[in-house]
DNA sequence: AGGCAGGCTTTTA
DNA sequence: TAAAAGCCTGCC
């Protein structure tokens, strides 16, 4: 099928932005994207114009969500004010087409929890280990095989030599507990729905090799809580560097969480360049 | 209570 | 060799 995607939308950005670590570039520029069970071929034509493989149905159950199509960005960007936030107003329009897509819980705990202390080629080796070990076998729309996210059980199941052999290092633990704590289920996936951003955060923060980060991660990534702001690296940098003086924090409510993607991305950018 | 030092696996640049 | 979308433990 063919769908408009009229503003606010940059497969690449988006691809590099750090908050997903599968999705797969072709040579062509187009993208293989699995979610879930799912699995995507996005490829942009001409202007504002993009092919997917899937069915209408399937666009309007699964992608759309995940896609965060229901978001407007341009409104998000527009709040920025340009002569007192020059830096956050330059980070926003140079990264304009960057979104925060609505991932699924438990692959955005593991992916996050596996990201600590490393960079992202090294945090995509993992995660593909990982999944070519215990991942689901599904049929891209291009007809090549790929590894769904493990399940629970199925991470779970691993020894922990398996496990180990994903290189994950001191993360190793970490991993092995979290499954077999959302299996037997002292460590639950579901009810975030009624909580407060606070009760959502302190209940991730009980889970080993669970930090402030990556709680913060996963509640912008994974629990879509858009006004979770992960400090990490680059962004204290930020903080330190742009923001000598404070950061407006309240001001920005409730959208803290989409600025900090522009920013971190933002800095990356400028810094690959260098 | 809250802050800090040191250690941790492996890969990347 | 240092740094990498950090966290845990022990100590004060």
């Amino acid at each position: 099928m063919i769908i408009q995607i009229t503003n606010d939308f940059d497969l690449k950005k988006i691809a590099d932005s750090g908050q997903c670590f599968r999705w797969f570039e072709q040579d062509d520029g187009s993208f293989i994207i699995p979610h879930l069970g799912y699995c995507l071929h996005m490829r942009k034509m001409e202007k504002d114009s993009y092919e997917l493989s899937c069915t209408e149905e399937e666009y309007r159950d699964v992608w759309s969500h995940y896609l965060d199509m229901e978001t407007d960005y341009s409104v998000v960007r527009s709040l920025i004010p340009r002569d007192s936030d020059p830096f956050l107003y330059a980070a926003t329009s140079s990264q304009q087409g960057i979104l925060i897509l609505r991932q699924d819980l438990w692959e955005t705990l593991i992916s996050f929890i596996i990201s600590q202390n490393r960079n992202t080629p090294a945090i995509k080796n993992s995660i593909e280990l990982l999944c070519g070990l215990c991942g689901e076998r599904i049929t891209a729309p291009d007809g090549s095989i790929i590894h769904a996210f493990p399940s629970p059980e199925a991470m779970a199941g691993l020894t922990y030599d398996q496990l180990d052999g994903c290189k994950l290092g001191y993360r190793t633990r970490y991993i092995h507990d979290t499954a077999a704590g959302v299996v037997d289920g002292s460590i639950p996936l579901t009810g975030y729905e009624g909580l407060s951003d606070d009760e959502c955060m302190d209940r991730l923060l009980s889970i080993t090799g669970v930090g402030k980060k990556v709680a913060s991660c996963v509640l912008l990534f994974g629990l879509h809580r858009i006004d979770a702001f992960p400090i990490d690296v680059w962004v204290r940098r930020i903080l330190d560097n742009e923001y000598p003086k404070g950061y407006p924090m309240e001001a920005y409510r409730p959208y803290n969480g989409i600025y900090q993607q522009y920013m971190f991305a933002f800095y990356r950018s400028r810094y690959n360049e260098k």
